[in-house]
DNA sequence: AATTTTCGAAACTTATTAGTACCGTAAATG
DNA sequence: CATTTACGGTACTAATAAGTTTCGAAAATT
């Protein structure tokens, strides 16, 4: 099984969130710090590493799209990672959650499609990046699964699980080889790139899958 | 398969296997190649990689294992990453083919777990190394699509192939899709690590693939 | 024996980059 | 206005690693 499930999700060099309104009071005395600038860093490195890759992403490539300074990302970030890390975080936020739109066949389908246009634009090589750059540092590695992976893949199970439920697909079905069962080819086009990920394939993938689910049990 | 039962996959820059008995004519004057540290340079390069990964197989690193000197790595290979090329296609080389069990399901389960035998064995760490290489080095990407996952399609679609011809799978079954419906689960649990590669996990996907499959004409 | 080519060992050059230190200045508080 | 903290810019340090060169010795040919 999974060894996951035990929480640990912040980093422990983000600012905790702090109750009370006294803002002043928790900022000190000085100039406060620019969030427009950290803003800027964080979209910065995320451009970067999708047109450049991860090896390209420096610091001072960062710095200098940012329009900062160098000393400011350390200020605010222990290393390089972080701030990718923390960029991750962020885009992963905005992304819209899945529909749900009562009919599995429809629910699987437009998650792959869905998953395939947010792959074939410019952030597929976000994700491609994260990956590489997971095999040889695992902090990167606990990072992508806690803030794209798990949750992602904890949303998608809850909608096949009302499925189950709701007695349209089997109740003994292993929603995590189902996981990795659309998803996975996904990826590993995205990865090895040996053919190009189109919305027939998508289609193919999901039609299979469909397929398995629905015929299994009866 | 490989083209590599004859010329044994020579880099372009040596001297090509010349015909006739004349062994001292193709070698020329000198010192000939001591193809034992070859042998020697190529497993070391690939160890290293299997235990410490991409970064840190460095040249240095590659030529103190292998008691080889750094001056004959690059005299030999035009850079780092043409040794870890030619030693993955000599791996690869020594893969056993497929068993042809004559029986679709058979031959999908067994393919399977030999690949998840192979991927959590030492040599695992071989694969996601080349991959995470992959993302940022098209020569890479091209030499593992090459020497690895073309030719392992291939071969897995000929057996499939056959299924077809002889009417124990539906004569549009989309091999393509179907290579990466099994294999692309275990290569996103490989890279992902979300999720342990078990021989469970090998036969869930299994079972989906053929439920898939011997369902759907019918 | 003379010549040619390779060998291992080690020093070396060159390039890159993460992270730090310092500067004068800007924006906040008290 | 004095103090504090952050800012951009830039120079700097330290570490790492790719690839080259040099050297004396070894293994081959002629």
């Amino acid at each position: 099984m999974l060894q996951d499930l035990n929480g640990r999700s912040q980093p422990e060099y983000l600012p905790l969130v702090r109750e009370g309104g006294d803002e002043a009071a928790q900022r000190g005395r000085g100039r406060p710090r620019d969030e427009v600038a950290r803003g800027r860093i964080l979209t910065a490195a995320l451009e970067i590493l999708e047109e450049a890759g991860f090896a390209n992403t420096t610091a001072d490539a960062i710095a200098e799209r940012a329009g900062a300074s160098k000393a400011t990302i350390y200020r605010w970030w222990p290393n390089k990672g972080a701030v990718l890390i923390e960029a991750l975080r962020e885009q992963v936020a905005q992304e819209t959650p899945f529909p749900d739109t009562g009919d599995v066949a429809r629910d699987i389908r437009e998650q792959l499609s869905d998953f395939i246009a947010l792959l074939t634009g410019r952030r597929g090589r976000i994700f491609k990046a994260f990956i590489a750059a997971a095999q040889s540092d695992a902090e990167f590695a606990d990072a992508f699964r806690q803030v794209w992976i798990r949750p992602r893949r904890e949303q998608a199970q809850a909608l096949l699980r009302k499925h189950i439920v709701e007695g349209r697909l089997p109740a003994d079905t292993d929603l995590e080889v189902v996981m990795d069962a659309i998803y996975g080819p996904i990826y590993f086009r995205l990865l090895a790139g040996h053919a190009p990920l189109t919305a027939e394939f998508a289609e193919g993938i999901a039609t299979m899958a469909l397929q398995a689910l629905l015929n299994s049990g009866v």
